[in-house]
DNA sequence: AAAAGCCCCTGGATGC
DNA sequence: TGCATCCAGGGGCTTT
């Protein structure tokens, strides 16, 4: 489910409601991706100084250690004061002086682990090869296009990557080349330049626009308020194969890359 | 180093 | 109604 929108919206719903909050309890549910990596009872007392985002990981920085948070294909987080008692998919509540924070997860690819420090091993796995930040200012023109020069492997499939530029995930990937005019199947090195600069606006303005309009949700996305996403009312191509193209009119056509579904429009996008 | 497959897991939609 | 099959917003790991 969530890509960079999606999980900056939910940082951005809950982070200041949870900095300053000390940890009273942690209960855990059923397994994660991964284990916590530090005994529950080992957090309490700690105190949360904030939360930030890499990709599409949540860091909860305390005020010793952190927790990075990823919510998968199916998570979300909620925050609330007196929360209902925890259902079959709540696998972590975080219990705060200021509230708690519940991980619902159906599917469990998502995880919450405990690191050191950012330069502890396991934060370093998790984030050592992470791609330039797209809403950010280390998003430059220059070292995209040569990133992208030096990969033959189809563009959307570069994109999903997360090595070259993070955040990106099925939606959004098709949506940016939409947006730029690049058939998904295009090799990434064979790109021109004016065509590698409209993708590097086309991924910054989709996901910005993403994030103001609360995220995508297609099924069961919700923010820590329990607020839905609007985005997918305004996709392009995203779920839409057999539909007319809203610029051209043409049909929108859907392939399979990686064993994740493309669409895109054979008229607005060329190789 | 880069690319391609394989999994992890549950639930909803679809088809017979 | 019941059951099998396919698909889903991610990404680490292993193998080429």
């Amino acid at each position: 489910m969530p890509e960079l929108p999606e999980v900056e919206v939910t940082r951005q719903s809950f982070a200041d409601r949870i900095a300053g909050g000390r940890i009273l309890h942690v209960r855990l549910g059923k397994p994660l991706r991964w284990p916590l990596g530090v005994a529950p009872e080992a957090l309490v007392g700690r105190r949360v100084l904030g939360v930030r985002r890499r990709g599409k990981y949540l860091l909860l920085d305390l005020d010793e250690g952190l927790l990075l948070l990823h919510l998968g294909m199916s998570g979300s987080l909620s925050f609330a004061p007196h929360p209902a008692a925890p259902g079959v998919h709540d696998h972590m509540d975080l219990v705060t002086t200021l509230g708690t924070l519940r991980l619902n997860d159906p599917r469990r690819f998502g995880a919450v682990v405990h690191a050191a420090s950012e330069a502890d091993p396991v934060a370093v796995k998790l984030l050592g090869k992470l791609g330039m930040e797209p809403l950010g200012a280390d998003f430059d023109l220059a070292t995209f296009q040569a990133a992208l020069a030096r990969r033959q492997a189809p563009i959307k499939q570069v994109l999903l990557a997360g090595n070259v530029v993070v955040g990106v995930g099925n939606i959004y990937a098709s949506e940016a080349l939409f947006l730029a005019g690049i058939r998904p199947t295009t090799r990434a090195a064979r790109l021109s330049r004016p065509r590698v600069a409209r993708l590097h606006q086309a991924v910054r303005e989709v996901l910005a626009r993403a994030v103001a309009k609360g995220g995508s949700t297609l099924r069961d996305f919700s923010n820590a308020w329990g607020e839905s996403g609007y985005f997918q009312l305004e996709a392009n191509v995203y779920g839409r194969e057999g539909q007319p193209c809203r610029v051209c009119g043409s049909t929108v056509c859907a392939l399979r890359q990686g064993q994740r579904s493309t669409f895109f429009c054979p008229s607005c996008q060329k190789s």
